[in-house]
DNA sequence: TGGAGTTTCCTAAAGCCTATAGGCAAGTAT
DNA sequence: ATACTTGCCTATAGGCTTTAGGAAACTCCA
């Protein structure tokens, strides 16, 4: 019997990769096995559950996405951090669409408490600190760009914008456009 | 053997409803056939396969939404159609959770040609109608307002501003403000 | 009205996935 | 070298999907 060296961190990785490979729905515990060529039943001393595996994906995305947001974030302000800051998810979508798909998987709310969730909006916020809003206006605003992003790239990797001009590249250039105008220019009722 | 009088119009309707009280997920042909109380075999006589219940469920929605959309807009025009349509979208997706779910399901080239998709880009299309807006601006304001619409009620039903003030009903308010103050002063580069 | 034909639902079975229990061997510590 | 722990195994059970083939219920026409 030879050990292959399974740890619940090598498996949440390779876990990650089969997400971007077949999508995050497809991932399951059997599939995992396959790829370390081990009996199903032995990932089961690593991880809980099927679900748990999908947490923990979940869980690293998140992670990677957070570092990749600060990393862009630094040294920015105004239109070059919500420009940087966007770019960073849709870029990682892109790059990695079963591990951006596993950030919107529903989290347990100790999961969610334990998860990089609270930085993404501290950075959001953190963008809005180059634009003049005070609350509840800047929630408002996290709230729409949160919807934005998400909503953008959800659409475009969904193959939404795909076969139509223009370019979808284009038009989330002057979607950011429009954004940061509307941030300098938000409306009070 | 009694008959029960199935028939794919109703699986789809039985299945809509499953999605809602489930989530769209969980929508299995052995849980559709549990609910009409038959053999789970008997339904493939009416549906080619579980994929294509989805598919099915997910044209439906579509029409739904498309035939409330249309009706909301009519007799209504600048912001007054803009904050109606988003309404729609909204209380849909807030009434009927697994329906909404289903419109974001991938569909394959021929179900998306067939399917209530390219009313939904023609209504948005009609609202800008409203405001000043000449190709190309135009379709990048359309994704735009897609990728609104989408992302605040797939974050707002995934649970991401609950428990936090303020009111999801109120940012909602004031980013369809933001919105129709965007649209009619949309920067030109 | 009484088949003939069609439709509807059934049983049976195979394949894949999740999950648990219990066992043996590989590594580790004394 | 022996005892302990850990890692991966076999075996098993239950659920979902899908196909094949059969029998009862309905329909239709002579």
């Amino acid at each position: 019997m030879v050990r292959v060296g399974l740890t619940t961190d090598r498996l949440v990785r390779a876990g990650a990769e089969l997400a971007d490979e077949v999508g995050f729905d497809q991932v399951t515990v059997s599939a995992l096995a396959r790829r370390f060529d081990v009996k199903v039943a032995s990932l089961y001393s690593h991880l809980k559950n099927s679900q748990d595996l999908k947490t923990r994906i979940a869980l690293l995305a998140l992670e990677e996405l957070a570092a990749r947001a600060a990393d862009a974030l630094a040294g920015r302000a105004g239109k070059d951090a919500l420009v940087a800051f966007a770019d960073v998810y849709r870029d990682y979508a892109r790059a990695h669409p079963g591990r951006y798909a596993a950030t919107r998987h529903p989290l347990d709310p100790e999961a969610a408490a334990a998860s990089a969730g609270g930085r993404h909006a501290q950075m959001t916020r953190a963008i809005l600190r180059g634009y003049d809003l005070a609350e509840p206006d800047q929630t408002h605003a996290v709230r729409l760009l949160g919807s934005v992003f998400h909503g953008y790239v959800s659409l475009e990797t969904a193959g939404g914008f795909s076969h139509s001009a223009p370019d979808p590249q284009e038009s989330w250039t002057r979607i950011l456009d429009a954004l940061d105008s509307l941030l300098r220019n938000w409306p009070t009722p």
